[in-house]
DNA sequence: ATCGTAATCCGAAGCGCTTTGGATGTAAAC
DNA sequence: GTTTACATCCAAAGCGCTTCGGATTACGAT
C-alpha cells in the first residue's frame, strides 16, 4: 500500500502542512521535527506523488527535447551520449527528460503540444538552423528553452554551441602551416548553423593568410554520404585539383573518404584531408583521419543541463551561453603538399 | 490565459462532468453535445492539464527507458532510431517517453525511483543480460515492462528480441555452402543474451552439418574494439588458421577488421568474414562487409511501443512476444576458401 | 395513467500535494 | 505586567481533472 502525506503525517501526529514543509526544507519547522519527519518518511518508504505535486505547484519537473524524426546520419552517434549527460545532471535536480521525435513538417505542432499541454517546463532545441522557426516560436510564446547551436535571432536566448568558426580556422591554419595554398572546402548547406560558421572560419583564415579563397574550391554538398562522394569527384576532375581538403562534417566526410579510396588515394600521400568532427574511432581504417574534434556528447549534455537549470532558475538568458572549444585531432591524412618533401607517417593501430 | 475545464464548461452552459465525458468519448453524452463541446474546445484552445488528469486517474501517461550510462560503443548508433520509432508510436496514444541513464551499479535504484515515484506506467528494459536482475526486480514488484532482449527468466514477461540463434545459423550455413569447414567465431561474453544465442546458432549449424565445432576456433572477446583486434591476432597466429570467421557483434567486428587490415588482408581474398549486425554503412570502406542484418531501429522502436501498449492494456504478457528476423546482408568479404576457385567480386561503391 | 427503460446530464467527492493566513506558545523587550 | 518578536505548527482552500451515484426527461409499453 502506497503511503501518502496524510498517512505519514498521521503516523507522526503532525499536520500535513508541517510534514510537507519539513520535507521541503522550509525554515518554519524545528530541527527536531524535521529529523523525526525524515526518519519516518524513510522508514515508511514515503515517496511524494509527483503528479499531485506538479498539479499543486504548476511545474512539470520535466524538460523536453524534440528530436528530428528519422535523422539517421552519423551525427546521431552522439545522441545517446548527450542524453546520458543531460539526464545525469537533471536527475540530481529531480527533473525528468522527455523525448519526442517529430518530422520537420509537424515540428512546431509537437512543440505546441508540449508547451500547451504543460508537459515540460523547458525545451531543448536540437539541430538549430541559421533561421530557425522553432526559436522564433518559443521566443514569441516566451517559453523557456536552450538552443543546441546558435541561430541568427537577435533576441537574447540561452544557447550551447561549439566554436565552429574557430574550428574552421584551426583546420585551415594547420593546412597552411603544412605548406598548402590550394585548399578546398566541402560544406553542408549554409542554412545550417554549423556549416555557416565553419565556412566563415575557413574563409577568414585564408584571407588572414593573404589568400583570396577560390570559389571553385568551395563546394556545397548535401548532408549525406553521396554529397561528399560526388563533391570529391568534382574536385579531382579539375584541371588543377587542390592539394588539401576540409570537409565540414563527417557525414559527407565518409562519402569523401570513399570517393578518395575509389580514386586510388592513400592516406599520407597526395591530397591532405581534414574532416570536421573526425571520423568516429569506431570506424575501421588502417589509418586515422585528421579531424577537428569537439567535447564529448556527455560533456555537452551536462553543460546543456546546467544551462537549462539556469533558465528555470530565472537567470537572464542573455548570460546563459556556453561555447565548446574544438581542437585538432591528430591523424594520418594530412601532410605537406605533394610538391614539397613528404613527411613520413606511422601507420595507425587500434 | 490558460483555459481549463471549468471555463470551457461554463462557456457551454454544461457541467464539467459532461464536458469531460464528451471529450473522453463516453457514450452517455449525445452526439450533438459532443459536437458542440469539441468545437468549443478547439476554438478556445482547450488543452487538458496532464498533471491533473494523471492525479485523478492514477496514470502517468508515460513510459520510461533506463539507458546504461556512458555506453558509447557502436550499438548506440541505433539508439536514436529506436527512440524515434518508440516516440512516434507512443505519441499516437498520448504517452510520453521518459529517458533516464544510469550507471550499472545504481541501476536498480533508478528503477526503484521511477516506479515508486509513479513517474511512469511501464518500463522498457534495454540491453538485457542472460540473468538480468532488473527483470527479476520488476517481476517481483509486478511492474509492467517490456524487455528488449530475452533473458533466462522462466516467469512470463513481454519481450522484443531478434532471432539471434537463427542469425548465427544463417551465417554459418552461408559459409558452409561456400565450402568452408574451419569456421571461427569471435563472440562477446556469454552472459550477454545475444552472444549466448548467436553462439548457440553457430554451434548448432555446424553440428547439423556433421562438423564438431573446434573449441580452438571459438574465442570470447570483450565487447570492444580491442577485443576483436586481439582475437583476430590469435586466430591468425595459429598453425592452421580458419578459412572463415564470424564475429558476433560489430563492435569487436570493427577491431577485427582493423587487425585483418594490419595483417595485409584484403576483402575477397583469404579469410572470409561475416560480421553480425554488419559494419554500419556510414563506415568508409571500398568494400562492403558481409553481415547478418536486422530490422532497423525505427521498426524495432515501433514494435516495442506496440508491446508496451499491449502490456498497459492488460494483455497477458505471455502472449506479448516479438521476434525480429535477421537476414544476410550481401557484401564482399566472404567467398570460397582459398584452396577452392576464387569467385571474382566487384568492388563496392557508395 | 403508470411503469420501465434508455438516453442524457450533473453534483459532489475525491486524487495527493502546496501554500496562504493565521493560531499558539515562549522568551526577550519595555 | 504588557508588548513585541520569534519560532512552530496547522486548518483549509485550492490545483484541474475524473468518476460515482444519482436526477431528469422522453417515450413506447402496459
Amino acid at each position: 500500500m502506497k503511503v501518502n502525506l496524510k498517512m505519514l503525517s498521521e503516523s507522526l501526529g503532525l499536520s500535513q502542512t508541517t510534514v510537507s514543509r519539513a520535507l521541503n526544507g522550509y525554515s518554519d519547522v524545528s530541527e527536531a521535527t524535521r529529523q523525526r519527519v525524515s526518519e519516518a518518511a524513510k522508514k515508511l518508504g514515503y515517496q511524494p506523488n509527483p503528479q499531485a505535486r506538479q498539479l499543486a505547484t504548476g511545474r512539470a519537473d520535466a524538460i523536453g527535447i524534440v528530436y528530428p524524426f528519422g535523422a539517421s546520419d552519423i551525427g546521431d552517434i552522439r545522441f545517446g551520449e548527450v542524453v546520458s549527460g543531460l539526464t545525469e545532471r537533471l536527475a540530481e535536480h529531480n527533473i525528468d527528460l522527455l523525448i519526442h521525435s517529430s518530422r520537420p513538417d509537424v515540428e512546431l505542432d509537437t512543440y505546441r503540444r508540449l508547451i500547451d499541454g504543460r508537459r515540460v517546463d523547458a525545451l531543448i532545441v536540437a539541430r538549430t538552423r541559421v533561421d530557425d522557426p522553432r526559436i522564433r516560436f518559443l521566443q514569441e510564446r516566451n517559453f523557456p528553452f536552450v538552443a543546441y547551436g546558435r541561430t541568427n535571432s537577435r533576441l537574447p536566448y540561452a544557447w550551447f554551441d561549439f566554436d565552429n568558426e574557430g574550428g574552421g580556422r584551426m583546420a585551415v591554419e594547420r593546412l597552411l602551416a603544412l605548406g598548402h595554398r590550394r585548399i578546398a572546402l566541402i560544406h553542408a548547406p549554409l542554412e545550417l548553423n554549423f556549416a555557416m560558421q565553419r565556412h566563415r572560419g575557413f574563409v577568414a583564415a585564408l584571407r588572414d593568410a593573404g589568400i583570396e579563397p577560390d570559389p571553385e574550391l568551395i563546394l556545397e554538398a548535401p548532408l549525406n554520404r553521396i554529397g561528399g562522394y560526388e563533391a570529391v569527384g568534382k574536385l579531382l576532375a579539375m584541371k588543377k585539383p587542390p592539394t588539401a581538403l576540409l570537409v565540414d562534417n563527417n557525414v559527407a566526410g565518409v562519402g569523401a573518404l570513399r570517393a578518395l579510396g575509389d580514386n586510388g588515394w592513400k592516406s599520407g600521400s597526395g591530397l591532405s584531408l581534414i574532416v570536421y568532427d573526425g571520423i568516429p574511432t569506431e570506424i575501421p581504417l588502417t589509418y586515422r583521419v585528421t579531424g577537428v574534434v569537439q567535447p564529448t556528447g556527455e560533456q555537452s549534455g551536462r553543460t546543456m543541463a546546467d544551462l537549462v537549470l539556469g533558465v528555470l532558475a530565472g537567470k537572464p538568458v542573455a548570460d546563459l551561453h556556453m561555447l565548446g572549444q574544438p581542437h585538432i585531432g591528430e591523424g594520418d591524412t594530412d601532410g605537406p603538399p605533394p610538391a614539397a618533401a613528404r613527411r613520413p607517417r606511422a601507420k595507425a593501430i587500434g
